[in-house]
Parts: C-alpha cells; structure tokens; sequence
DNA sequence: GAAGCTGCTGTAATCGATTACATCGTGATT
DNA sequence: AATCACGATGTAATCGATTACAGCAGCTTC
C-alpha cells in the first residue's frame, strides 16, 4: 500500500499558499513573486505532484492531445511521417492518438467518437477517403478548423493539405525516361480510388502526351502501391508483345518488386527495362540495382502538417480555410534507369 | 455560431429523467427497466449526446488510454506490430497514444509524466532499453502492475514481456545452414546494448559450439540492424582472405542489404555465400534472390501484448509479476541460402 | 490624506460526468 | 396487516484542477 498521488491541494498545503497560487505556479508563474514561486516549485519537487490531465481538460475543455488517422498502420511509407509527426506535437506538449482507419471496428464511428468527446483536439488524418459524414461530423462538431490532411487529401471536402507535388513527380519521372531515350514508356498505378494514384497516372498521361508519346492502352497497369502489384505488373509486362522500354511504378514498393520479378522472368533491369518508382524509400537506396524514384520529404511533410495544426489550434481567428502547402520532390538518379541502347555490364559479370 | 454540446443534463431532461439513470444507461443498461433504457436512449439520439471523456476520467481515475513506446517509429518492423495492439486495444474500448522513445525530448521526464498524470492506464514498450528512473517512477507510481514489455525486454526489470523465441530462432538458423553443409558461419550482429542482439549473438555461438563449428573471430561483424550496417558488412566479408560460406544476419534489413551490396561487389548470393535474416518482412518474399529468414509472426506479438495488458488492467488481484510469453518463430526457407557446393544458375543466365 | 493603481494572493464557483445513499412502489412472507 | 426484500430511480457529493472575482498592501498622485 502506497500514499495516493497528491494533489494540488497538498502541493499549496506544504508550501503555505492557495490552490490557486499552486496552479499560477503551473501555468502563468510570471504572475507570482519569485519567493512564492520557488516555494511552491520545491513543494511540488518535495510532494513529487504531478497535474491530473483529466481534471485540468474538463476545465479547460482542451484535451492536449492529436488524432492522428493511418491507412494501414502496417505500411513502411506511413511510420516515417508518424514519427516526424510525433516529434513536433510532442515538442508542442501535444500527446499522439494514433487510429488505423482501415480498423475493422466500425471506423467512422470510432472517429467521431474520438471527436465529440473530448479526447481530441484535432485531427491529422493521411487518408484521403473521408466519408461524408464524417464531413458532416467535423462540421457539426465545429472541428473542421482542426483538421489537415497530410500526404493524401480529398477534393470534395475543402480542408488544409499538406502534400507532395505529385504532379510534379510524375512529370519529373517521364522527363528523366524521356532524356534518356525512352518513348515507350509504361505506368504501374495505385488504386483507383486513391487519389494520389489518380493525379500520378493523370499527370503520366499529360506528360506524356505533350511529350507526344502515344501510350498503348496495356501499359498502363493497375496496380494497388503493393509489393505483390508490382509482381503482378512485372507478370504481365514480360508477357507483353510489344513491351514499353520503361515504367513509371506509382509508388517504390511496386517498382521494387517489379524489378526482382523481372529478374525471374529473364527481364534485366536497367538493360532490358527502366523502372523508376515513388518515395524514396529507404531501402531504394539499398537494393541492387538501385533504385531511381522520386523523393518524397516525408519528414517534412509530417513535420509541416503538425505545424500547421498547431497553428490552427493556438489562433482564436479563423485561418484561411483549405490552405494547401505543396511540398518539393526530386529525381533521385539511381541504377534502374538507364539511356536506351546503352551497353552496360552488370557488375557481377564484368 | 451553433449550441453547445449536449451534456447529460440536457439528455436528462429530455428523455424526463435524473442524471443518474442516464449515466446507467450508458455505463450499465441492464440496470434500467427496458421502457426508461430506451426512452434514454431515444433522448441521447435526439440530442446527438457524447460522453465527455475528461468528466468521465476523472470520476472513474481510468484514462481510458495505453501508450506504446516505440524505438524509432520510422523503422517498419515496429509498424505491423503497432498496427495489431491497435486493433486489439481498439476492440477493448482503449485508446492508444505513442511515443517514439527515442524522441530528442527530455524522454524518461516525458514518459513518466503520461503513467503520472494519469493520461494513461498502461504501458506497451517495444523498447527494452528502460531507464532505472523509470523503472523508479513505475514502482513509486504503483504502475508496475500496468506494463508490458513487447519484442524487447529488460532482463534487470521482472516485469511481464512478450517475445519471439529468439535463441531458437538462431539456432534454427544454424542448423538450416549446417544442414547445408555450411561449416563456415558467420554473424551480423544487431546493437551490443540491444538485447535480442545480444540473446541472438549468444544463441549462434552457442549452437555453433554445439556443432562443433569453429567461428573466425572477424566472421562476427558487428551492426546495428540498419540497412547501412548490411551494406558495411558486405564489404567487410568480400575484403576477408579467408570469408564463411554463409552469414547470419540479426535482421532482414542487415540482410537485404548485405546480399544487394554483395552482388556488386561480384559476391553472388547464394552461390558464394548465402544469407539468412531475421523478422521475415514483408519485402523478403518479394526480392530477388528472395530471403531465407526467421519469422516473426509480429501480428500475434501485438496482439498478445495487448490482451496481455488488458487482462491486467481488468483484473483486481494482481497477475503473475513476470509472464514471459514466448511466440514461435519460424525458418522460412527462400532463396538466399542453398547447399554449399551445389551447381546452380540464376535463372536470368539459363 | 484620500483616491486610485498595481501587483500579489485567496475564496469559491465551475467543468461534466459517476455513484453512494436515500426513496419509493410492489409483491412476497409471516 | 405488518414486515421485508428488491428493483428502479432520484439527490447530491465527488473527482482535481482552473479562474473570475475579491481583498489587501504598498505606492503614486494631487
């Protein structure tokens, strides 16, 4: 048997003063005279008290904390972000809620949930697929002001957004196979319904055919940002009479598994096919041959839409209502694409 | 502008009852007579009522919230795992808050004000590496009762801890290798202070002593598990005068790595040395050679510390101090280990 | 020296639920 | 008919902080 937590009240008991005072101490110590505020910092050292988060959010009808909505928590693409995430809220005395929004348990509910009743403060959500009443939720809840979307986003529902300049990566891949003498270029998508996967596979398309590149309807490839797509897509590429020379993967986990089932399939990359992919990955840096892709800076997405939360949550004037940030990405040059025609002996066999 | 939230007074009134009896409604339905449960609950749609977490935390002292200690929230070993105590904590009506431990923010201050302030009920931690301060401030708190170690463990700390069986794992790995007739082994080592590193090192001498194999003191490489310590390794064991015939690696990333670095510098894999991981991630099925590893069934490891936690939580007496779990671990057998001698030709050459 | 400030601190109301205890009606028991 | 038990419901205390308001001391100002 141990003594109970004490509370506020001990804390002011031992150091002579006011309840009060204890919690100036806690929140607003510039209001009290040094000797007090010393004094009550050594009764809380002596007394070991820490607040209750319960009582201090009913009262200030705050709850210190993030919502933070995952599609498939499972992913690799995801945790890097989640961490950089974590990094400023916590930084910003902000505790992280995570929720997979893939959860079987009846999700909207459960978000909502976390919504209406205080155990949030806002909400970044990396999944672009918000039901519409959640929509109506937020909105009635007067939460819309406390929500960005991070990476993914929705177009009906006019909210902050952090994001990658997709459109840009997309563009970049098809100019870097075109610079290099591919005109038979393929394109490996995401899900249909997703949106990124939507604005790579437009953005491939235009480029494309600005380029004045005419694309074969069975390049393009549906696929699902999986490792087992890209296997798939590999598949059916090798069985191809007419193969592209190159494929854009819309993201590297196709791109990756792509290349090792080529390999299988008697299909060399580089030689006999460029592939680039989308993310930059670690790994992408690590896999043999290498692996060209757009980079995305996912610290830094993470990292900017935790800011922009908070600066949502910190004004009492309404921001501006759907801001979008677009976030930089870049060619990463590696070993999976090379020029057309050009000779190259693998190391292995030189 | 728009109301306020509904609270249980406003419900109370509506459906014509005390507070008391909604609150029943909510909390022990089989406690109200069937016509007044309904009226409630008639009310409680009416009204669009949610129960304010932070009033209700308070009452009860329960957060209502576990948070789960990750090491480096970007590696994607741990996000499978976070994904499935997701699931099971979210079935049971608990939150999940993270922290990534190694998070530059004052981290042991951080984490023992969430079990003190009363944020949380219990603690997954994924990271062995436990602080004695925080092992302190557990005890002092009365929170002892309230954590489980997941993956890693603190052997200086008896607290209850879910596990692969890592020994059996290196030792599986051994003989499969032995079994192939490989009499040379070598080693990647995880972290020196880590200790699956440090049961996995030690299981692999042992089995390799059982065997009567003789191990090259620079056939131990020391790594870190990261994809970078793969690709030294690599180097290190391709400059050796005298290399093993095959390699252990403590992790799959060390292996992917390893095996992508060796293939430039003309080290084919397997014919020149094969390689076994460990964690079976998803990528090792889909590279090329694929990966010959020991599996983790992570999924489960999540799953079972989280019910692990919530029977504690639930349960009044207190458990067993220090239940160790074991899960099983598995040989998968790929493409990145064969028998030492045998002729073999990589399928792009046939 | 009275009025007005300013800075520091205390008193007590309040946030929104839960729950111990009290009350009441009803049917069973003696 | 009186007593008791029991189920359903209401009254009001309570959880532990924050903060509006008030009080008070010391200074300035006229």
């Amino acid at each position: 048997m141990q003594k109970l937590q004490p509370k506020i009240k001990d804390v002011a008991h031992v150091a002579g003063v006011s309840t009060a005072t204890v919690s100036r101490a806690l929140t607003q110590p510039e209001r009290l005279s040094e000797s007090t505020r010393e004094k009550v910092y050594e009764a809380i050292r002596a007394t070991g008290y820490r607040v209750n988060k319960a009582a201090r959010n009913l009262r200030t009808r705050r709850a210190g904390a993030v919502l933070v909505l995952v599609p498939n928590l499972g992913n690799p693409f995801f945790s890097v972000i989640l961490s950089s995430i974590n990094e400023v809220l916590a930084a910003n005395g902000y505790s992280v809620l995570v929720f997979d929004s893939q959860q079987p348990s009846a999700r909207g509910q459960v978000v909502s949930d976390y919504l209406l009743n205080g155990s949030v403060d806002g909400l970044i959500t990396l999944d672009g697929n918000m039901s519409s009443a959640m929509g109506e939720t937020l909105k009635s809840a007067n939460m819309l002001r406390n929500v960005v979307f991070c990476c993914e986003w929705s177009d009906e529902m006019s909210l902050p957004s952090i994001r990658s300049d997709n459109a840009l990566g997309a563009r970049l891949a098809v100019d870097h196979l075109f610079s290099l003498g591919h005109r038979r270029i393929g394109h490996v998508t995401g899900p249909s319904d997703n949106i990124l996967a939507q604005v790579r596979k437009a953005a491939f398309e235009t480029r494309c055919a600005e380029l004045g590149l005419s694309i074969a309807p069975d390049w393009i490839i549906p696929g699902d940002f999986s490792l087992a797509s890209g296997a798939l897509a590999a598949e059916q590429i090798a069985a191809m009479p007419e193969r592209p020379t190159a494929v854009f993967c819309a993201s590297d986990e196709i791109a990756l598994s792509l290349i090792s089932r080529c390999k299988h399939l008697g299909v060399s990359v580089p030689r006999d096919l460029s592939v680039i992919g989308f993310d930059d990955l670690e790994i992408a840096g690590f896999v043999e041959p290498s692996l060209t892709t757009i980079r995305q800076d996912r610290t830094r997405l993470g990292r900017l839409a935790a800011e922009e939360l908070i600066t949502r949550l910190n004004s009492v004037q309404p921001q501006e209502a759907s801001r979008i940030v677009l976030a930089p990405v870049d060619l990463i040059a590696r070993e999976s694409t090379m020029a057309i025609g050009a000779e190259s002996f693998p190391p292995n066999m030189a």
